[in-house]
DNA sequence: GTCCAGGCAGACG
DNA sequence: CGTCTGCATGGA
């Protein structure tokens, strides 16, 4: 199905139920901003802008682009949202979480930036990561073109590129005691010791096995890479929102802990326990004011 | 000033 | 096994 393009900057996508202020600035992604009415920010080492537009979504670039299969698949507008809503357990939590998050969506990030970003991720806010993200790009990211007039854009620093940084350097960028994972990280996959595209095709205990190598990855950090990233709807991670919504939601009497929990994911939400996981996520963020509506509000 | 943030790893029992 | 703690930094 091809995008219907007005001129090669600029396509749009027709899909129902997408919301991009939640999909874009609820969690899962680190570098988007919100711009005159839309969303911009950089995809694949391509400047991008994102408006939600009456019946789709209108999508514009710096430079010609005659293919657009890349976007489709980093918003994932192949998947068939209403189907996936309706393999979810029909109990009042996600019922709940569905009504109050209508259009929310994963998206498909570079595996690359999203197990550095997520590795950052660690006891720091969502805005904290969005800086250190920010500082990383341009510091060592390499320029895109960006339309006439706009402040210059970066792509994500390739592994390489993080790999000669010093942790010195990538402290500067306000990583703290996680700076030396991702340097380590980004040498391990500069140097080759991890293929994170021969991740892809494996299944998915044994792709989180591998992230799960490097220091700094966790059960929870390797889920939303597997989750984020490659795609795996199954991944279920479990940080203390998700903790806060299962307790509150599913055991308001009882206590269980995390190990119990992941257990009750795996059984309960079924093949797209992921989708479900980032409802759950949405749903008791905005209910505790900490989602992106309030921070737009709160301009 | 205190608490805590999309955790993890090591120490200790 | 389980629980406790340090880790950098800065929002709330």
């Amino acid at each position: 199905m091809a995008a219907s393009g007005i001129s090669a900057t600029e396509a749009f996508f027709p899909v129902a139920d997408y919301d991009l202020a939640a999909t874009l600035d609820g969690g899962q992604a680190f570098r988007w901003t919100r711009r005159a009415g839309g969303w911009e920010g950089v995809v694949a080492s391509r400047w991008l802008r994102l408006e939600e537009r009456p019946g789709g979504l209108r999508a514009e670039t710096a430079s010609p682009t005659p293919d657009w299969s890349w976007l489709r698949d980093y918003l994932r507008l192949d998947d068939d949202l209403p189907a996936i809503l309706a393999t979810f357990p029909d109990d009042p939590p996600l019922r709940a979480a569905v009504a109050a998050c209508r259009g929310l969506r994963l998206l498909r990030q570079e595996p690359w930036e999203g197990l550095a970003s997520f590795m950052l991720s660690a006891t720091k806010q969502i805005v904290q990561i969005r800086q250190c993200v920010a500082l990383l790009c341009e510091r060592f990211g390499e320029l895109v073109a960006v339309p006439p007039g706009r402040p210059p854009a970066h792509a994500f620093p390739a592994p390489a590129r993080l790999a000669a940084a010093t942790e010195a350097e990538l402290r500067a960028c306000k990583l703290g005691f996680r700076a030396p994972r991702l340097l380590a990280a980004a040498q391990a996959v500069a140097a080759g010791r991890l293929d994170l595209d021969a991740l892809r095709g494996r299944p998915c205990a044994e792709a989180r096995a591998e992230l799960m190598r490097l220091a700094g990855v966790g059960r929870k950090i390797a889920d939303c890479v597997l989750l984020f990233a490659y795609g795996f709807q199954a991944a279920f991670p479990v940080d203390v929102w998700v903790l806060k919504a299962l307790r509150e939601l599913y055991f308001p009497k009882r206590r269980p802990k995390p190990a119990r929990l992941r257990r009750f994911s795996e059984t309960h939400f079924g093949p797209h326990a992921g989708y479900a996981q980032q409802y759950l996520f949405h749903y008791i963020r905005q209910r505790a004011g900490r989602g992106p509506e309030r921070e737009r509000n709160r301009r």
